[in-house]
RNA sequence: GCGACUGUAGUCUAGUGGUUAGGAUCUUGGCCUUCCAAGCCAAUGACCCGGGUUCAAAUCCCGGCGGUCGCACCA
């Protein structure tokens, strides 16, 4: 068995049902994941803490827009333009390059890729470009396309794309959501969803997948009154930032200043790029990230988006792979409301009070869910020696874990297993994510419940019996205390509202350790 | 897509031409069991797929698919 994190925790996820590859009775594909149960409830937690972070104390606007699309939304867009990417391969060495990018190199030339296909083909050949690497022969370019294409109805005659980002439904649809808002900016669209992009090479389990959900939020303002309400929320939390030009000069240590310092010194070139910066800090520090191993990561000019003005990922330093980025914070100006303005000829323009028109501009966090349930797994993993056992555990954060409590009879018998069928049914009725478990020793279970994760387990025995007092367990100090099982319910609640467990009651000890 | 390595029960692993394909663990049933993967008995369960070589293939060869790493790609 290996010792390497990525390895155990796809382990642990395989065999006890967080995720797997899809498709495994027919071999498999790469790039697709199937979540089961613990990892579809870990994903639900962290994606309802988004809204928490993100959409509820803001009141900003969620939608849900379809995932196929007609190809008209794409060209306006501008992502069918840019995706177009004649790629060739080295005969000889094997190596891949863009087409177009060669032609520039050799010809000093741009925009080679707008030429088309066939003119490529041509440049390449009267050209004589060899591979840059070893100088071999090319093959013929073929096109790149990382959109799935598909059908609209019947005919076949209408191209239809898989949405490779959910923001596109927040730009077609501002205008009624606009005026469904009453008509107030700055206010944001967000929306979880499904996307899909078809990946050359997907690799490392979620990390990289051809489909995935994903968070997104378009944040629309006027571009003369670019302020942030609810700036001062965040003004003093410490960000560490690689900027544009510490990412040229390749300096990997982060300066660490306050989002406001940020602003102030136009590092951060509006309010709520600053704003939403801050907000996803906290967001991953509540997803048990520490703050030492987050940073914000400029683009350069050459690797941002077509529609991006300036950008900043959100990284994650890893154990399993270093940094990865979790989030992408654009500015994507008013590009796309321009673009599907002219494209569709609708107009989207905002009034202000001098009645004079402007095209909202647009900030959009962007996360990316399958990683978030990878990182925050990994952060919550540790493996504890006790006897000569190994056990997994996951020290989610509370609310985040796929179940809330475990009810155990201490033995099956005696009337136990009534008693925490009873209790069991009691905390599903109070709507906790309650799992019952009588299956081995007391001490299989507990083990069983560390490695899903459950924070707490509630045993059921001759004292819960005869005196109506039962033992609860906590996941990350394995310490028990003493409660009276007409005061759970009450107890719970001050757990979930982040009480220690050494406050809930008298610590118990079996007689055992006694 | 290229290269290297690689694929055996749910999971981990032994087996390098002839094995009833072995073990560990998990799971299930039973016995037992008063707090951290206890014990005993029993049961289920595997050679990634397709060709080829051979009297004989989990084992050798070819192709496909998957995985890890590196290159390229990542809007």
């Amino acid at each position: 068995m290996s010792n390497n994190i990525y390895d155990i925790i796809s382990e642990i996820s395989k065999r006890r049902g967080f995720f797997w590859s899809s498709f495994e009775i027919y071999g498999g594909i790469a790039g697709y994941v199937t979540y089961g149960d613990y990892g579809v409830k870990l994903k639900r937690n962290i994606e309802a803490l988004w809204r928490e972070y993100f959409i509820r104390k803001q009141g900003f606007f969620e939608i849900d827009d379809p995932i196929t699309n007609p190809s008209k939304v794409f060209e306006a867009s501008g992502h069918l333009a840019n995706f177009k990417e004649y790629a060739t391969i080295c005969n000889q060495c094997g190596r891949g390059f863009r087409a177009d990018h060669l032609i520039e190199e050799k010809i000093a030339k741009e925009h080679v890729e707008a030429l088309g296909g066939e003119a490529i083909k041509q440049l390449l050949i009267e050209n004589k470009i060899k591979c840059p690497v070893c100088g071999g022969e090319l093959k013929e370019p073929t096109l790149v396309l990382t959109m799935f294409q598909t059908q609209i109805g019947a005919t076949g005659n209408d191209i239809g794309y898989m949405r490779p980002e959910a923001a596109q439904g927040m730009f077609m649809n501002f205008k009624r959501c606009f005026q469904a808002n009453r008509e107030r900016i700055p206010f944001a669209i967000c929306q979880q969803g499904r996307v899909m992009r078809n990946e050359i090479s997907p690799r490392r389990g979620v990390h990289r997948t051809r489909e995935f959900d994903i968070m997104e939020l378009e944040l629309f303002f006027d571009p003369l009154n670019p302020s942030c309400p609810w700036l001062k929320d965040v003004e003093n939390e410490k960000i560490r930032l690689l900027t544009e030009d510490m990412v040229e000069k390749e300096v990997d240590d982060p300066i660490e200043i306050t989002v406001k310092e940020a602003i102030d010194r136009k590092i951060l070139l509006t309010e709520w790029q600053g704003y939403f910066m801050g907000v996803s800090k906290k967001f991953l520090c509540a997803l048990g990230v520490s703050d030492d191993k987050q940073r914000f990561r400029a683009h350069l000019p050459n690797e941002r988006s077509h529609y991006s003005s300036q950008t900043f990922d959100q990284e994650v330093f890893t154990k399993s792979w270093g940094w990865i980025e979790v989030s992408g914070h654009a500015n994507r100006t008013d590009y796309d409301l321009n673009s599907h303005m002219k494209a569709s000829g609708v107009d989207m323009t905002v009034i202000r009070p001098d009645k004079t028109r402007f095209i909202p501009h647009v900030i959009e966090p962007s996360f990316g869910l399958g990683r978030l349930v990878y990182v925050v797994m990994e952060f919550a993993f540790i493996q504890k020696q006790a006897n000569n056992a190994k056990r997994n555990i996951f020290k989610f954060p509370r609310d985040l874990a796929p179940y809330h409590i475990s009810i155990q009879p201490l033995v099956s018998k005696d009337g136990l297993p009534e008693i925490a069928l009873h209790i069991y049914n009691q905390l599903l009725d109070a709507g906790y994510r309650a799992v019952y478990d009588e299956g081995g020793s007391i001490g299989r279970r507990y083990a069983r419940q560390d490695e899903i994760g459950t924070p707490l387990a509630i045993t059921i025995d001759y004292d819960t019996k005869e005196k109506g007092i039962a033992t609860i367990r906590d996941r990350d100090t394995w310490m028990q205390v003493s409660i009276s099982i007409k005061e759970l319910e009450e107890k719970l609640k001050l757990y979930y509202k982040g009480a220690e467990i050494s406050e809930l009651g008298p610590i118990f000890q079996s007689n055992e350790e006694q």
